[in-house]
DNA sequence: AATAGAGTTTAGACGAGTTCTATGTTAGAC
DNA sequence: GTCTAACATAGAACTCGTCTAAACTCTATT
């Protein structure tokens, strides 16, 4: 479990002080869901990290594990991954960005957000509104979806 | 409950064709729902429909009112409301448009959209993703909350 | 290193939302 | 009017997320 080192800057050392600085204290529960988040930089569950991290030898009570995606989140290591309808998915703060949804295997791939928080509908909004907030989320094929179920442009099978 | 028609065109008997021309059988439970969206053009979930029903006399059950908007919502006569975490929201399938939540009251507001299942950062996309579907999620305060809590610009109370 | 105690974790119960299954009912074609 | 696939139904079951009270553990202090 320590032998080998991910190769990545984000160490358990490094993902410690950034709990501790953020004014938690840095339990394990709290490091081994951040280091699975940032490890994987993707998008997941309450449940997945459950199982995930009962196979890596950390068994913890769902209580936990939303006590500690609550508490991440507040203080902005991790967010929420909006996909729409489900169980909520959780992910490594960075950059940040909106999504695309694959409506045939669910998967779900980061899309760059050249504005963060001022897309260019923005100016469509009715008056009165207050955004403070765009989500934006992109469904449909995957590329390896589109080539599997030959709905891609260049297949062009019928 | 035959004695007035509300105001529009969505009749009864031009419910009923929609749903028999998309090749299900216009049953109750389905005209009943379906003239309820139509009428209200408002984002329902599966239990508000559920009460509302009731009080007007038709009692369904549960599983029949999941079946009803998984069925309508397949052959596009209705369409999911996404509005975020929480039950499942669904409106009658009009114009292609956004939504607006508030995040203090929670409701929802339609918000129309310039350039349908076709945003400006649709060119952000990676390559090799089939965008069929755009979603677009504001999050803020609407006029009344904003008023209320003192957030609003024009009001500035600190 | 030992201690204290506030902050965390835990198991299990609970509740809302949704789906499943097996059986009864009905719309629509003949 | 009859027939049958399509549909509706009740109730159980499942998933996701929250709550509570008790046990535990990290961290600062000694």
């Amino acid at each position: 479990m320590d032998a080998q080192i991910p190769s990545q800057i984000l160490t358990e050392r490094s993902l410690r002080s950034s709990i501790q600085e953020s004014g938690l204290r840095a339990t394990r529960p709290r490091l081994e869901i951040l280091k699975l988040l940032a490890d994987r930089r993707g998008h997941l569950s309450a449940e997945q990290l459950r199982i995930l991290l009962a196979k890596e030898g950390v068994p913890l009570s769902r209580a936990s594990i939303y006590n500690v995606l609550r508490d991440l989140a507040q203080v902005g290591l991790i967010g929420p991954a909006s996909a729409g309808p489900g169980p909520a998915l959780y992910e490594y703060a960075g950059t940040p960005h909106h999504h695309f949804v694959c409506v045939h295997c669910g998967s779900v791939i980061d899309v760059p957000c050249r504005q963060p928080g001022r897309p260019c509908t923005l100016d469509e909004i009715p008056p009165g509104l207050q955004v403070t907030e765009t989500q934006i989320i992109f469904r449909g094929l995957c590329a390896g979806c589109a080539e599997d179920s030959g709905l891609g442009p260049e297949v062009g099978a019928s």
